[in-house]
DNA sequence: GCAAGGTC
C-alpha cells in the first residue's frame, strides 16, 4: 500500500478525489477518515499530531533547578491520540509513504513527524515528498507524477524553532513565575514572541505617561452666504492665546472670498484580503481579532469563504473570479454582482504573492438567516471587500477657499463625493461629504460667529488589536496563524485588558525585569537571529544540535544574570503585582484598598490597614480579576472586570456598588418572603 | 501549570 499524509483532513479529502480513477473509498480508522482507491491511502493530519516537551520529572516547577532545565531532554510526545494511532495502523501495511503536507518549513517538519513515528512500525518504508501550491487538478498530478526527496534540514530548522522556543520560554516563566510567587493558573509567561509584543505595547504606554500636554487655541469664522460654513485661521494652532485673542479682536463683520481652488482626488480600490488586512479591517468594525478568526475558520469550514490564513494578495489565475461574483446574482448582493459583471474584471494586486493558498474570497454564496450576527457581519465584510478589488477608484471634487477678514486668511475645505466607486460595494467607514456652498472670487460674506477654541495636544494612542496584528507582522513577530492566539494570551495572563490595549502594572514589571536582565527576548531580533540559523540549517551549513547548544549557552549566560539579581527582581515584581491589586482609597481610613485572598482561598477587597481598618467588600468566587482604569463616580473605586476561560469577560464595575444593589436585592427579597407568610 | 506553531 501507498500512503499519502497531507497536513489536515480537507486537503486529503481533495487529493484523493483528484488522484483517484473512480470514487475513493472513505474509511473510518480510529476516528479518523482516510480516503483508499488504487492501493493507495490518504490521511489527513491536523497539523502537528505531536509536541516537544521535558521528561516528567522535570515537572514540578518548585523542585527543579532551572540550571538543569536549560540543558535537559527534550522528547517529542503526542498530541493527538486518535490520529498517532491511525498513522500506526496504516504505516504498518504501507511499503512505501509520500509527505503531502503544505510546502513551507512547518509543513515538512510535520511530515517528518509522522514519518518517524511510522518508522517506529516499520523501518524498511521508503518515503518521498510532493510539492504543490495550489489544490487543482492539474498541479496535484503533476506534483505526484514527480516527487522529490524529503528535505530533512528543512524539518530539523523547524525543529531547532521549537526546542529553543520551549526552552527559552519555560525557564524564564517559570523563574519569573517563582521568584514574584505567581503560581498556579496565575504564572507569569515569557515567550520569544509575547515578550517582544507586550513590549511594544508597554513602550506606548510609557509615552503616554510621560506624555505632558501643551494647550493650543484654534480660531474660527462661521461665515454666511445663503449656506453657512465654518473656515479656520491659516495659522492653525496657535501655542499663544493672546496672539489669537489680538488676530480676533481685530476681526470685522464681513469677510472677502480671496480665492478657490477646485480639484479632484482619487481613491484606489482595496488589495486582496490577507489575514493581516482582514483582521484589521474586521477590528475596524468592532470584532476583535480572536473573533474574527474564529468565525472566518468557521465559514470556510462550512465552505462559505475560503482559507482564511493567507499572506497572499494577489488572487491567482486559476481562481474563478468571474463564476464567484456571478454566483452572487439573485442573492442579496444581486445589484453588486451585475454591476461589476457589466463592466471589464481586473482585480487590484497587493504586494505580496505567495502560492499556498489564495487572498481570503468568498466561496459560495450563503443566505444571512442561516448565520449569526456576527457571522454575518464576517461574511459580509469578505464579500464586500472581494467585490471592491474588481470596482473602479473612488473620485472626490475638492474645493478649498481662502476668505479674507480684515487682513487674516481663513481656509476652508470641502470634499464631495462624485464617483463612489468601489466604496459603493465596501461602504465601511466613509468619509462623510463636506460640501461648502457656491462661492465666487471677490465675494463678500458675513462673519456670523468668531470662536476661539482652547484644545490640547493628545499622547499617542493605545494599540488596537489589528494595528497591532499589523506591527506584529511588520517585525515578524509570530504568523499568519498565531498573531491573534498571542494577543489572546496577553488578555488571559492579565497583561493587557481593554480594546485599544492597556498594559497592567504587571506587565510593567515583567518587561522591567526582562529588558534588565534577559534583554534578548524582549526584541524581535530574537526571531530575526532565529530565522537566519534555520536558513542556515536548512541549506545544511550548521547543524541544528549547533544552533540549539549555542542557545542553551546563550540562556545560561542571561539567567546567571537573573539569578545574581533574583532579590531586585522579585522585589519589583512584587510591587507591580501590588499596584495591579489596588483598587481605591478606603473611605474609613483613606489607606489602600486591595484585592485579598482569606485562608479559605475566596478573594475579597480588604482595607491595606487591616487589622486596624476591616473595611471589606465582595468579590466573586471565581475567574481572573482584573482593575481598569476607570473610576467609579460615586465611590472612586477602579472599576472591575472578570475574566473566565472561553467566556466573555464579565464587568462587574464598582464593587462597592454591586455589594449595595446585592443588598437592595437582598432586602426586597426578606421583605417578599414576609410578606408571604 | 511553561513556548510557538500547525489545525478545528
Amino acid at each position: 500500500m501507498h500512503l499519502i499524509i497531507t497536513e489536515k483532513h480537507d486537503t486529503a479529502k481533495r487529493i484523493a478525489a483528484i488522484l483517484a480513477e473512480n470514487k475513493p473509498k472513505k474509511e473510518r480508522i480510529s476516528g479518523v477518515d482516510t480516503y483508499q482507491f488504487d492501493g493507495r491511502t490518504v490521511i489527513g493530519l491536523s497539523g502537528h499530531i505531536v509536541e516537544v516537551d521535558f521528561p516528567k520529572n522535570y515537572n514540578n516547577w518548585q523542585k527543579t533547578d532551572l540550571k538543569d532545565l536549560i540543558y535537559a531532554d527534550v522528547l517529542t510526545t503526542p498530541t493527538q491520540a486518535n490520529i498517532v494511532t491511525a498513522l500506526r495502523k496504516l504505516g504498518k501495511e504501507a511499503e512505501h509513504l509520500t509527505i503531502a503536507t503544505d510546502y513551507d518549513r512547518e509543513g515538512e517538519l510535520i511530515g517528518v513527524e509522522a514519518l518517524d513515528i511510522v518508522k517506529k512500525v516499520n523501518p524498511g518504508v521508503s518515503a518521498d515528498r510532493v510539492h504543490y501550491s495550489t489544490i487543482t487538478p492539474a498541479e496535484i498530478k503533476k506534483a505526484f507524477t514527480d516527487p522529490t526527496k524529503i528535505d530533512f534540514n528543512l524539518a530539523a530548522a523547524g525543529e531547532s524553532r521549537q526546542i529553543i522556543d520551549l526552552i527559552w520560554g519555560a525557564v524564564l516563566t517559570r523563574f519569573l513565575s517563582l521568584s514574584s510567587g505567581r503560581l498556579g493558573d496565575k504564572f507569569l509567561s515569557v515567550g520569544r514572541v509575547q515578550s517582544p509584543t507586550l513590549t511594544i505595547i508597554v513602550n506606548r504606554e510609557k509615552e503616554r505617561d510621560v506624555f505632558v500636554p501643551v494647550p493650543y487655541w484654534e480660531l474660527f469664522a462661521t461665515l454666511v452666504n445663503g449656506g453657512e460654513f465654518r473656515a479656520q485661521h491659516i495659522k492653525g494652532r496657535f501655542l499663544d492665546k493672546a496672539e489669537a485673542e489680538q488676530i480676533k479682536a481685530k476681526l470685522g463683520d464681513t469677510g472677502i472670498v480671496k480665492s478657490i481652488t477646485r480639484g479632484k482626488r482619487s481613491e484606489k480600490p482595496p488589495v486582496p484580503f490577507n489575514t493581516t488586512e482582514f483582521l484589521r479591517a474586521a477590528s475596524t468594525i468592532g470584532i476583535s481579532a480572536a473573533n474574527a478568526m474564529r468565525i472566518a475558520e468557521y465559514l470556510y469550514v462550512n465552505g462559505y469563504i475560503s482559507y482564511p490564513r493567507t499572506d497572499n494578495t494577489v488572487y491567482p489565475s486559476s481562481l474563478d473570479t468571474k463564476g464567484i461574483i456571478a454566483s452572487f446574482l439573485n442573492t442579496e448582493f444581486n445589484e453588486y454582482a451585475r454591476k461589476l459583471l457589466s463592466g471589464e474584471l481586473v482585480p487590484t494586486r497587493g504586494k505580496k504573492e505567495t502560492t499556498d493558498h489564495p487572498p481570503i474570497h468568498p466561496a459560495t454564496p450563503v443566505k444571512r438567516s442561516e448565520l449569526k450576527d456576527d457571522e454575518w457581519k464576517i461574511y459580509e465584510l469578505v464579500v464586500r471587500r472581494f467585490f471592491a478589488t474588481f470596482a473602479q477608484e473612488t473620485l472626490w471634487e475638492t474645493m478649498a477657499v481662502t476668505v479674507d477678514i480684515s487682513g487674516e486668511d481663513f481656509r476652508a475645505n470641502g470634499a464631495r463625493l462624485i464617483e463612489a466607486g468601489w466604496r459603493w460595494y465596501y461602504s465601511y467607514n466613509v468619509p462623510e461629504d463636506r460640501i461648502l456652498p457656491v462661492l465666487k472670487e471677490g465675494q463678500s460674506l458675513n462673519v456670523k460667529e468668531i470662536d476661539l477654541v482652547g484644545k490640547e495636544t493628545q499622547p499617542p494612542s493605545r494599540y488596537g488589536q489589528g494595528q497591532l496584528i499589523k506591527i506584529m507582522e511588520k517585525h515578524g513577530l509570530g504568523t499568519k496563524s498565531t498573531r491573534h492566539e498571542i494577543i489572546s494570551k496577553l488578555y488571559s495572563r492579565a497583561y493587557v485588558h481593554g480594546n485599544p490595549l492597556q498594559p497592567t502594572k504587571t506587565a510593567y514589571a515583567v518587561i522591567e525585569a526582562l529588558e534588565k536582565y534577559a534583554n534578548t527576548i524582549t526584541k524581535p531580533d530574537m526571531t530575526g537571529k532565529l530565522e537566519q540559523d534555520m536558513d542556515e540549517i536548512s541549506e545544511g551549513r550548521i547543524t541544528e544540535d549547533y544552533v540549539i547548544k549555542e542557545s542553551r549557552d546563550m540562556l545560561g549566560g542571561v539567567f546567571k544574570d537573573l539569578f545574581k539579581n533574583k532579590e531586585l527582581i522579585s522585589e519589583s515584581l512584587r510591587n507591580g503585582l501590588y499596584e495591579d491589586r489596588i483598587v481605591g482609597t478606603c473611605q474609613k481610613c483613606s489607606s489602600d484598598l486591595i484585592i485579598r485572598k482569606s485562608k479559605k482561598g475566596s478573594r475579597f477587597i480588604g482595607c491595606s490597614a487591616y487589622p486596624n481598618c476591616n473595611f471589606i467588600l465582595p468579590l466573586p468566587r471565581s475567574g481572573q480579576i482584573v482593575v481598569t482604569d476607570k473610576q467609579c463616580k460615586d465611590h472612586g473605586l477602579y472599576l472591575i472586570r472578570i475574566l473566565n476561560k472561553g467566556k466573555r469577560p464579565w464587568d462587574i464595575g464598582c464593587a462597592h456598588c454591586n455589594f449595595n444593589e446585592w443588598q437592595k436585592k437582598l432586602g426586597e427579597e426578606k421583605k417578599a418572603t414576609k410578606e408571604k407568610k
